[in-house]
DNA sequence: TTGTAAGCGTTATCAT
DNA sequence: ATGATAACGCTTACAA
């Protein structure tokens, strides 16, 4: 850093004391207008810029805000898009860590952005995080936080996420009202919560239709595109294979699909898929992909004024939780013209 | 921010002065063995954590990077990562600033990362953008500034950037070793140079082989998917239609796949399809497609290290320019089994 | 071995 | 209307 104009170079300058320069610059009512104006001049003709470490210094918050998000994929980055123009809007710079999907990770950047006294935490927690005392130790810390889409369910915070039950409702409702009878599911990690909860919705939809659940239908694989595509093979070389596929990610949905089409089985008519996210590629494959819309940009909009109204409130919203409503949007690969209901 | 245990606190605890709990907690020499066990006790009973606005405001470095990037593609995002971890390693923060491929928030961001005393710059401009005082300004206040992938030719300043002009041979070329005649490219926006790059090489390329560039063969498209599938519809509609197409990223190679698909033509056989960037999802649609890896988890590296070095050099190293070769993938789309050369 | 004091850039309080 | 001073948390001469 090279040394920048102070306060004082232009006090110096003008003759006059740091505090008057101070106060004209901030435009006090208490200060001659000659004074002011000399001053304003000089600061720009200097290019005075207020340092920012010293306020924050001074003022006990840097007004940044520190997110922690397990990756950067397109539902990710949409969010962090969403949190950093609402942040900005409010004058809050945001720093963004990825974990990786690592718990180590997790924990190396939360003691990072606790380093870098950010005035509050916006989290996702990655798919390996199953013990939360790094996240505790924000809470101990009195420090603000938030948590979003990858919520904790047990821990008392701000909460804002998907109806993921919800959106795995209307997926499966959606592939029984067009007539598909045995409906797989490839769902996510076991032991990840937005996963579980859009296979509770598809289980649900069994009941209150009456299918029966066949465990054979149902495989965990990671959000990851190549299991999804061999655990599509699986399902299509069973004696009797099932007739649509629920996948909880439109990534993995186009491994699906990869799967489906060596098979040379056509979709709609001989297999449904319907993906989650409703990523652009959605529309961009042939067939296009029906999939469930989550409002990524809105949720990030969403958990960073959430944030903010935190940081301004005295009143306590660790109770408080935002719950977005997906929405699936039909396309050509579940939506057969003759419907067998 | 709660007031957090500072080193005053210990000293009043243990009656001693400031300087000799700061001598203890660096491990001085000349502290008291005695002393310098109760003070660290204390700190890591009281939890005590060195205040970093201090330390920068004291040093006159924050150390934190501020990156520019126009978006958080999949390029992008990998090369974010690389930066980070290298970054990271090296005991820096990084600030990720979006511009969204506009000018005006390139220049918002810019003077946010000013104002946060950011110890340097990694930026990559934006498509829009063709002035550049907002970058100079940069290098007026003396403030590193390393430019990656999309960099500024005649702007004097580190450089780290794919050769795009040998992408685009490797992929014209094997086109042409595949016996394809008629080649068509898509390519980006005008002005944007990793664009014309590309499209370069294309031209070099077809001239090496004697073969006579077709200016309808040749559209500039946005970096968009839509746009590329339309290219394409137009370009099979032709009456003498090309019979491969070199598409400038993966995303649109995607968006041309869907038009070829409709049109009932066959990849590879009636047509050829090279991408760039050898995104994941170029491996995963059916048939596979052929695309240039561009390597931008290494490029991210490889420019935080230069970053990294350039800090701690004196050395002019504005002239320095890394060149990553890049290395074309074959895949289905363009690999025909019978070569006809 | 330890303490004192100045300084990083700014603002707020209290004088003048 | 303006100035002097202390404070934010820390380090580092310099003094003791």
């Amino acid at each position: 850093m090279e040394k920048q104009t102070t306060i004082k170079d232009i006090a110096r300058a003008l003759n006059i004391s740091t505090s008057t320069v101070s106060r004209a610059l901030r435009d006090a009512t208490d200060v001659k207008p000659e004074t002011k104006k000399a001053v304003k001049a000089l600061a720009e003709q200097l290019d005075y810029q207020p340092n920012k470490l010293a306020l924050s210094l001074l003022n006990r918050q840097t007004n940044s805000i520190g997110v922690i998000i397990p990756n950067l994929d397109y539902v990710l980055a949409t969010m962090v898009k969403g949190i950093d123009e609402v942040a900005l809007e409010a004058g809050y710079t945001v720093m963004v860590c990825q974990s990786d999907e690592s718990f180590g990770r997790e924990i190396v950047n939360t003691n990072r952005l606790l380093e870098s006294l950010v005035d509050g935490f916006i989290v996702s927690v990655s798919s390996e995080t199953k013990v939360y005392e790094h996240i505790k130790k924000i809470q101990n810390k009195k420090i603000p936080l938030v948590l979003f889409d990858r919520v904790i369910n047990h821990m008392q915070a701000p909460k804002i996420r998907l109806d993921n039950v919800d959106g795995g409702i209307q997926a499966t409702q959606h592939l029984i009202d067009q007539g598909y009878k045995k409906i797989a599911i490839l769902a996510g990690p076991e032991n990840l919560n937005i996963s579980n909860k859009r296979m509770e919705g598809y289980l649900q939809t069994l009941k209150a239709n009456n299918i029966k659940f066949d465990k054979h239908l149902a495989i965990h694989c990671d959000f990851n595109q190549q299991y999804a595509y061999e655990a599509t093979k699986e399902l299509i070389a069973m004696k009797h294979r099932p007739d649509a596929i629920f996948t909880i990610s439109d990534r993995m949905a186009i491994g699906a699909m990869l799967a489906i089409k060596e098979k040379g089985l056509q979709m709609p008519k001989d297999i449904g898929l319907v993906g989650f996210n409703n990523e652009p590629i959605a529309s961009l494959v042939t067939p296009s992909i029906s999939s469930v819309e989550m409002y990524a940009f809105e949720i990030g909009k969403a958990t960073a004024k959430l944030f903010i109204e935190m940081l301004h409130s005295e009143e306590d919203m660790s109770e408080r939780e935002i719950v977005i409503k997906p929405k699936l949007v039909v396309r050509e690969s579940s939506l057969r013209t003759t419907i067998a209901k």
